[in-house]
DNA sequence: TAGTAGAGTTCTACATTGTAGAGAGCCATC
DNA sequence: GATGGCTCTCTACAATGTAGAACTCTACTA
């Protein structure tokens, strides 16, 4: 099987997961663990744990989808991390799948009730 | 607080949750276990354990995002749900909190790449 | 130059979600 | 009254989500 070919992922991205990958695609050439953490809590408005952003950047990497190269020199330079082309088809299928559920959804005669 | 306080809510849904409450909805009047999974199978082209997908309206329900009711008589009765006014609050908050995430995020140069 | 503070990363542990499959009740029908 | 199909429940485990402490390095400063 060629490499080109457009095989379906295994496993869907997570809530996290995704929200991850976005925020290192949307810091760019800084993206590292502080910067990508800032950048979730600006867009979300959610507390997010320094931790949960590590634990979630290791386990996209030993999937292939997110790669991390080192800043400058010595053990306090920065781990910079990109969303590899296997991570884009990733959030790519993870947003058809999700456009094709919400299709033809209509949330409002559940909102207008009391508690929505 | 009044009841109509739009507080958000405290976890965020996750994949798989999200998936099972939109095939609910989308499900409507006959949305008992086996039509949500044949549904989301239907959808999403993949495969889904009917384990999995009462699991989850379980703890969707506990979470109060989903309610059921019986129809019929006896034990060999549907569970019928539906998604509660809370969790179509959920629902809305998941998707602007995405739409937010992906602004502005362009993955052409990404896919356009070996692999991708 | 020891002391302190800040930025960044790593590690550990645990809670929540995701998943699979076996088991059991009911109903039709043969 | 066996068989098969449909539905629901239960159990167990894997993967993801989360928190916080520990550690390294740098820079400042008294």
């Amino acid at each position: 099987m060629a490499t080109t070919d457009k095989i379906p992922l295994n496993t869907p991205l997570g809530t996290f997961e995704e929200q991850v990958m976005l925020a290192v695609l949307r810091t760019g050439e800084e993206a590292y663990g502080m910067n990508v953490r800032r950048e979730l809590e600006r867009v979300t408005s959610r507390e997010v744990a320094i931790g949960a952003v590590y634990a979630t950047l290791d386990r996209l990497e030993a999937k292939g989808l997110v790669a991390s190269t080192r800043s400058g020199t010595g053990s306090a330079s920065r781990r910079l991390f990109a969303v590899t082309a296997l991570g884009a088809r990733g959030l790519a299928e993870s947003r058809t799948m999700r456009e094709r559920l919400w299709e033809g959804v209509d949330l409002r005669p559940l909102l207008s009730l009391p508690g929505g």
